[in-house]
DNA sequence: CTCGTAATGCAAAAGATTCCCATCTCTCTT
DNA sequence: AAGAGAGATGGGAATCTTTTGCATTACGAG
């Protein structure tokens, strides 16, 4: 259970990591801003500060349970990490989030790391553009 | 001269805007902080309003002559655009930047794009390592 | 050169995230 | 089970970055 991710990262039990790493394990969408998850905590009645949230977050993502994103919005948003590295495509119009991982793409960027002297240690890639659902403004 | 891409933008061509284009042509580095081309532009004497700034990279932006990236620092920086796309590969330790381009990646975005239904607009990919520079902290 | 509109500077406002600190609460020991 | 101590929390103040409002100024068309 929860507890002992938490316990495994060093961070005592407490109410609020529990109740944020339920949140986001049972988070629909899966990837959300620390206020979304501070409302969401507020919807369901708990008790829980904004700076706590940001607090957990930030431990939880040092600790690698969670992974921090910075799409192009001003706030970083946050989704449960799943072992499995993966990118992210954004909707511009809508904000809608799909996922894919391209082994082909991972393995040049390895590549042009070694090329430039650089050890890789994260990459970001993420592609913006306009999707195809019948529910997206700007479908015309 | 820069006041033909300034008017081109459709843009008043007023003593803020060129000094700040002047000055990111002139930029290095390369990749620089509305915070930091407004010192710089102190430095240089000129009196021009951080808000004018901000400002003015927004337009220019818009007019295609400058290119926003949102590396992992917690502000915006900027690049003057020299017309061919590239990406980014960021020291963790030291900040610096290297640029690099890769048609195979580019072409695998398109398709993973299409792939799920998306029309790519645009994409950010960034790397981040750590260099081999003698002079970057961290290298033991 | 004159006028009207767009642009600018400054200060205030916003938005996101961090920091402070007095007060709690886990966890480890008796 | 009770106590002590380190660590965690909440709420507000503080920071930082970026945007906005507004009175004043400066382009540039005529
Ligand atoms: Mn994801
Ligand atoms: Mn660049
Ligand atoms: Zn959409
Ligand atoms: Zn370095």
């Amino acid at each position: 259970m929860d507890n002992q991710e938490i316990r495994k990262a060093g961070l005592k039990v407490t109410l609020p990591r529990v109740k944020i790493l339920e949140l986001l394990e049972a988070s629909v969408p899966r990837h959300v801003s620390a206020e979304d998850v501070y409302k969401m905590l507020l919807e369901k009645g708990e008790e829980i500060g904004l700076a706590t949230v940001y607090r957990v977050l930030t431990q939880f993502e040092a600790a690698g349970l969670v992974t921090r994103h910075n799409f192009e919005e001003g706030h970083a948003v946050f989704e449960l990490d799943r072992g499995e590295h993966h990118d992210h495509i954004v909707c511009v119009l809508c904000g809608k989030v799909e996922e894919f991982m391209d082994a082909t793409i991972e393995e040049r960027q390895k590549e042009i790391a070694a090329e430039h002297g650089f050890e890789m240690e994260d990459h970001s890639l993420i592609i913006y553009g306009r999707c195809n659902k019948p529910s997206c403004p700007g479908r015309e």
